[in-house]
DNA sequence: GCGAAGAAATAGCCTATGCTATATTTTTCG
DNA sequence: CGAAAAATATAGCATAGGCTATTTCTTCGC
């Protein structure tokens, strides 16, 4: 069954929708990252917050900035991060998704190494349809 | 098992990665979406391009010329697009690792066209290792 | 309490991707 | 053939996300 191929307007829907995700991505790794480091140590500064991205400091400074301007993270100048009440709800359920995603990887196969490293850009674009679809294969996975 | 957290380092290179593969998942789009239009169409026509794609004419032009610069893409003004050979491989590659994705996420349980819709972003992230370990799942489901 | 060190902010630059408006070229058709 | 229509290119603008260099503020140790 050679599946017929979308239309052309279907898949622009599709393309803008991988667009958009795009878009949102840095955010919520920014925020389960920010909740992680207040987990870990009390406080998240820009410093360690640039360290686990990657980035360099000014980098994180306006990524941060972004946060702020979109309501999920609170800072006064040379204070550390916080998260608002919608940050922490958004890293929560982008925390959830990221270990359902590398569960779901490593249960299909892929060495637990290789789950960690891909599940880093393909959490993004998982639904929450494909998420339930995820949990439930791994439910029935576990007997 | 709470899976330890990965060092400060690790994770920023995960972060690296997923950055990395972004900026060549246009491309990739690109080259399987021209692709599709010289194999359904006989060329691939800059208004043909755009409408796929979803976005305006000007943009996908300014697509085209960053395709040319990278050597997947050739064109004369005012008329078609071609890809180059590398081109064309990169459009193989990446068209056989999408119905992969797709099918993969359908034998999970993910329904057709959520499959398709998640696909178009997931594909971009998944890895040569992974996609063996999904060829290697489907191959086991289809007995 | 004060100066050095460290952390964060700011300035200024770059590229990639979007867009709209307009100019130019090609195609079509009376 | 030549004008209108269609397609494409170009100009100009915006935002996101990178960077380095520099300034400013906080903290620490003597
Ligand atoms: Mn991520
Ligand atoms: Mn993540
Ligand atoms: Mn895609
Ligand atoms: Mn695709």
């Amino acid at each position: 069954m050679p599946q017929d191929s979308p239309s052309p307007a279907d898949q622009a829907d599709r393309f803008a929708r991988a667009r958009e995700v795009q878009a949102v991505a840095l955010l919520e790794d920014y925020v389960e990252m920010i909740g992680d480091l207040i987990a870990e140590m009390g406080e998240a500064r820009v410093a360690d917050i640039a360290a686990r991205m990657g980035v360099a400091q000014p980098t994180a400074t306006k990524a941060i900035a972004r946060l702020k301007r979109e309501g999920l993270a609170t800072s006064r100048p040379y204070r550390g991060v916080f998260l608002t009440e919608a940050g922490a709800e958004m890293a929560e359920r982008v925390r959830a998704r990221h270990r359902t995603v590398v569960e779901l990887l490593i249960a299909v196969g892929v060495p637990a190494e290789t789950a960690e490293l891909d599940a880093e850009g393909i959490e993004h674009h998982v639904s929450d349809r494909t998420l339930r679809a995820f949990e439930a294969f791994l439910a029935a996975a576990r007997h």
